[in-house]
DNA sequence: AACGGCATGTAACCCGTTACATGATTAT
DNA sequence: ATAATCATGTAACGGGTTACATGCCGTT
């Protein structure tokens, strides 16, 4: 499961909670991978049961018991493991909006327009997001953490959400103009 | 079930049989969403059921008989229904590989470089066909079938592909470069 | 008074993959 | 001989989402 790896991966940068986990995948590989608490708390204690990881217990009042997870060394092990795996095949895409488009031949031309529109805003506002907040947050991690080949690779793949969000808005915009000019 | 969806789409065109309907995916849809034989008959079956699709049988000896499947008025009824979902959300994404390296500051240079250029000769592999053997495709089907107004819309996600190949490729070898010069 | 954040989890369900099953025909 | 293509399907499993459950604290 590729979730466990990417625990496996948050937490060899330093212990956390699940939930701090979840806070975490959210302000950095949200783009590119995303995952619920509901999925995150019994795959943690599948890690634990493995070795992967353990935790100790930060007693709290008025709320639950924090669990603060740290990787053991065969956590390291196993997630090196994961990251030597050859990178030998694409990776599955799914884009249900690229598939809606895909059939959208059959459409009105105004209704048409309106979805490829609609889709070019949300696609503007990911690309200004990735432009600031993310960049702000992967700085943040790097000096915070003093993880300056980690940060290479983070501030690598944060740039390729940049790219992709302003291959996709410039898509769109190509797209708009040609169903404007070509369909009746 | 977006599956149900991609089969009355492709249904919307022409009567069809559940292993036509696998063999139409791969050569189309395929670079952004793709099922395998194990789903389509299952679905195929729930449709018949809902009375969105129905089928003829046609005899065969030596081979299990076939099934042609056709679109039913409440079938086009349904994926218009679909396809008029407003576009208001970005798609899920999931690039297992860009998971992968985001991890990969933890690597040695020559491992990571050897990461990064398998990857890219798989995507460099992948962009020529989208330029070659998927156009061929798609203007086959367009002939074929005469069906102008979604051939253009056939033709803009293809060029969506290339697009998005092309950037991943540039991406790849911005990072190698990267890689190479700023990490020891 | 209502909502969002903190902090943990369970249960039911759906989607998708892999493996299995059958069996003739055609290409290598 | 062996593998790929045609053509249908079922079964078991795993991954992932949604809904539910608890309950305090701070903000609006």
């Amino acid at each position: 499961m590729l979730l466990a790896n990417i625990l496996l991966g948050f937490l060899s940068y330093g212990p956390m909670t699940g939930y701090d986990l979840k806070k975490t995948l959210d302000a950095s590989t949200a783009f590119f991978w995303h995952a619920e608490l509901a999925q995150i708390y019994p795959t943690l204690k599948r890690l634990v049961e493995a070795g992967l990881i353990q935790f100790e217990v930060e007693a709290q009042d008025s709320r639950p018991d924090k669990r603060i997870y740290s990787i053991t060394t065969a956590g390291r092990a196993a997630l090196r493991e994961w990251l030597v795996e050859p990178l030998d095949s694409l990776p599955a895409k799914k884009d249900s909006v690229l598939l809606q488009l895909f059939f959208s031949g059959a459409l009105d031309k105004a209704t048409l327009l309106e979805q490829l529109r609609r889709q070019l805003a949300v696609h503007r506002v990911q690309l200004e997001q990735y432009q600031t907040e993310t960049k702000d947050t992967v700085q943040d991690q790097v000096i915070q953490g003093g993880l300056e080949r980690e940060g290479v690779m983070w501030e690598l793949v944060r740039e390729y959400g940049v790219g992709h969000e302003r291959h996709y808005v410039q898509w769109l915009e190509h797209a708009i103009e040609v169903v404007e000019k070509r369909l009746k």
